[in-house]
DNA sequence: CCTGTTTAATTGTCGGACAATTGATTGTCC
DNA sequence: GGACAATCAATTGTCCGACAATTAAACAGG
């Protein structure tokens, strides 16, 4: 049960005739999926772990972004299952909406208004923005399973932010889509995040267009 | 990058300045991630891990499950969720189904429709047609993220499973949700799949009445 | 009753040793 | 020269013993 305390080292190893050592390796194997933490001292030990959501939410990352990377993943896959699946949560969104998330959005958009916003800046708050949207939906666990892929594929989307995003239509995107879960528009919401997917993917084409021309080029 | 290997034991103990030991307790680490494998013998050592879409799956699923297992999530939020992201890809699957999803789909319903059918098949076959289904839509990151979800939920669906299921409106749903992929009807598919939840929500409302009256008796 | 000290239990680290495995090398025979 | 067997060397896997670091509990003193 979570929060039970594991045998100390010395006795699984005389309890599975192995060595500490080799007992040590093993719980160093549960711990590196954070099932089990380990404290020292007299009432020390290793106890099992109690998996919370930022910690699933992590490991959630680290697989995604793994995943994207060594498989190579088009941009234009994971841009339409991150769509699909934000989409996917915002009729909960618009029906169960607090003023805690609307504001939240409110303040993401103010931040990304500002010209004199970083680049790195601008990523993360449009990061939050997404994550504010999902978690208004109010279901934990689509919260965790979208956050997740939303932050895995950052470092895919940052690839383009950085080059030839418009952040002023960026925002406005991000506007309609903070109205229409405010009035509640599922349709309409639905409809500004398929906007949105569609100009990510057109900017995306027209940096790659101009990649493969300065290639040419050179 | 995927596939290099890392320096020998010994070696990383004297580049860290540390033990063998150590090392290989930190290795284990990475390990148990599978961000690496290891070979014994003479061009053995550690290697970096291509991290399949199996091996996340699996990840995800063992993720998923403990989560749900310890943050006490109700059911209805899980079905909440798997549905949502269920219907998500129920547009994709439609526009893009091949003959052999349609197929697979078919056959899992074929298999249902057998009374003689023990119940832990029917769960399993029940699992892959959902499983099918996901891969209908040809996105290889949704089918990642949505099947581990599923898999991570059928515990939670099996408590429900061998009491009050009537499987012949299980294999109805299914084979409406089969026909509206195979006529391409992205809105009566989203209809059938809401059904399909309404019923499964149903039948645990159901046998969680059962439960209280029972307990109540005792 | 409070405070500081000691003590015992436990994990963390180290070093060395040997077994098991496996590819590479070498040697032998045809 | 080629096929096959024996040997070798590198590497991981396991074990053992020792000690340091840490921590809470027990204890002693005022």
């Amino acid at each position: 049960m979570v929060g039970d305390r594991l045998p100390s080292e010395t006795e699984l190893a005389e309890q599975f005739a192995v060595s500490r050592s080799t007992v040590r390796e093993a719980l160093k194997r549960l711990a590196a999926q954070s099932l089990i933490r380990t404290r020292r001292g007299a009432t020390g030990g290793a106890f099992v772990n109690h998996l919370s959501y930022d910690a699933a939410h992590a490991q959630q990352i680290t697989t995604g972004v793994l995943l994207l990377s060594m498989n190579a993943i088009g941009f234009d896959v994971a841009c339409e299952a991150r769509f699909a699946m934000e989409r996917a949560c915002a009729p909960l969104a618009c029906a169960r909406r607090s003023e805690d998330h609307l504001q939240a959005m409110q303040a993401e958009i103010a931040r990304q208004s500002d010209p004199a916003l970083s680049d790195e800046a601008f990523c993360a708050s449009d990061v939050a923005f997404h994550r504010a949207l999902v978690d208004a939906a109010g279901n934990p666990v689509l919260s965790w399973q979208l956050s997740g892929a939303i932050e895995a594929m950052q470092p895919l989307m940052n690839m383009i932010t950085f080059t030839a995003r418009d952040r002023a239509r960026i925002v406005a995107l991000h506007s309609r889509i903070a109205a229409t879960v405010r009035s509640m528009e599922a349709a309409a919401c639905d409809a500004a995040l398929r906007d949105l997917e569609s100009y990510t993917v057109e900017v995306h084409a027209a940096v790659m267009a101009r990649r493969a021309l300065t290639a040419r080029a050179t």
